[in-house]
DNA sequence: TAGTGGTCTAGACCACCCG
DNA sequence: GGGTGGTCTAGACCACTAG
């Protein structure tokens, strides 16, 4: 384990534990350069972390304080899975793989996916039932020569832990979006609609590996009195 | 300014003018090192920005490379006004002020707000107007005490170009929330909406200062079909 | 005025990628 | 094996906050 990650995962867990409660002071950076035996540098490593997640704000003249709205920041920002997303959140569902094959990119999806013509793919639509109903519909595209041994079985649990763990892919960054559609026939077979509501939520997602190459793209559809996104933001200065 | 901002604006240049193309490495840390005339650590905070801002990807061992989906990313996320907005996507848009008064935080609106009972704040009700449509509708309350100087025209013209270059407020973080909310009274009187919607798009955000004190609450309620909320998101490992 | 975080330097060793 | 980015050290000066 790094040093910095020592110190990171320490101040965190003192920070969850309410070791340091909020609105309250971290030791100044020099107090934890003597108490980890480490060098600055490393210290504020740290704590660089520490305020892009959100935990603490740093003041110049003053110190690290604890945010105090922790509580309301629970990750959805970020990249995360439908699984982990579960895992934080406590509640119970299942997911069905409606469709499981291989493809070839055409023309059409090449404009939407990004991959280029004639690349091989999973293609895979799974729902996501909460208390019986099926809330959420995802159809994935997933470079097939990056997992070419998946399984069923594997991305009926968790894709992202599969290709993370059993594979380790290395998962780097995605540019979402999110826009509200109108229900296709897809969704109307697929999920327990209200017969009154016209739109969905579409997270459209593509995502990258750390060569910076594309090797999924996501599209998940949510009832719309369901879907909720948070995230911590940070003012840009220009 | 910052040696260490002369680098990030001079890189960021040569990638938006493709002075660097997309796919393509930027120079090694230790040349940027010769080139810039700074230390190894200086740079690498100014490539630490980049690789945040989704410009470039890191690879240890073989360099920084130019993210070719930039032309995708445009800056919804982060912390960004809808003039802001306005003026980096190129649209026409007016803005008119329904209300602007001073009133005190109740029980009610502390719960919903996390400001404290009895705080003064300004209420503003503003809808943003396009093509002559009313689309979106802004109700802000934000900290009295902060801005008591704050006049309706300022607020019709950008609330946080006033706040920061006319006040000097160092606007920090937020958190946010996006969800799909019932239309109510208030949403049918002011927007110009479909007949057959049931929904907005309503975006809640908790607003605080550098020093982790809440300053501003705003719900920005969208009319669904025109909504669109984009983000870079990096992986975040465990 | 003492202490804080922000910036910057010059050096070192390592793991990793690629030819 | 040579070059890359990742981690870490020991120092320095500055701007800012607070008592």
């Amino acid at each position: 384990m790094k040093k910095y990650e020592m110190i990171l995962y320490d101040l965190e867990g003192k920070i969850k534990n309410k070791t340091v409660k909020e609105n309250e002071l971290l030791p100044s950076e020099n107090e934890l350069v003597k108490h980890y035996d480490a060098s600055r540098a490393t210290v504020r490593q740290a704590l660089k972390i520490l305020e892009e997640r959100g935990l603490i704000q740093k003041q110049k003249g003053r110190g690290s304080v604890v945010i105090a709205s922790s509580k309301l920041n629970f990750p959805i920002s970020g990249l995360t899975s439908y699984k982990e997303l579960q895992a934080s959140l406590g509640f119970e569902s299942s997911t069905h793989v409606v469709t499981f094959e291989k493809l070839i990119i055409d023309q059409e999806l090449a404009n939407q996916t990004l991959f280029k013509l004639g690349t091989e793919v999973w293609h895979i639509l799974r729902t996501r039932q909460i208390n019986g109903k099926a809330v959420v519909l995802d159809r994935d595209f997933i470079k097939y020569d990056i997992a070419p041994d998946m399984t069923r079985e594997a991305v009926a649990d968790s894709l992202y832990h599969y290709l993370e763990n059993q594979l380790n892919i290395d998962i780097s960054f995605a540019q979402k979006e999110i826009t509200i559609d109108f229900i296709n026939d897809e969704d109307k077979k697929r999920l327990d609609l209200n017969p009154l509501d016209r739109h969905v939520v579409s997270v459209k997602s593509h995502v990258f590996l750390n060569d910076a190459t594309i090797f999924q793209y996501t599209d998940s559809r949510h009832q719309v009195d369901k879907f909720q996104f948070t995230e911590f933001a940070r003012r840009q200065k220009r």
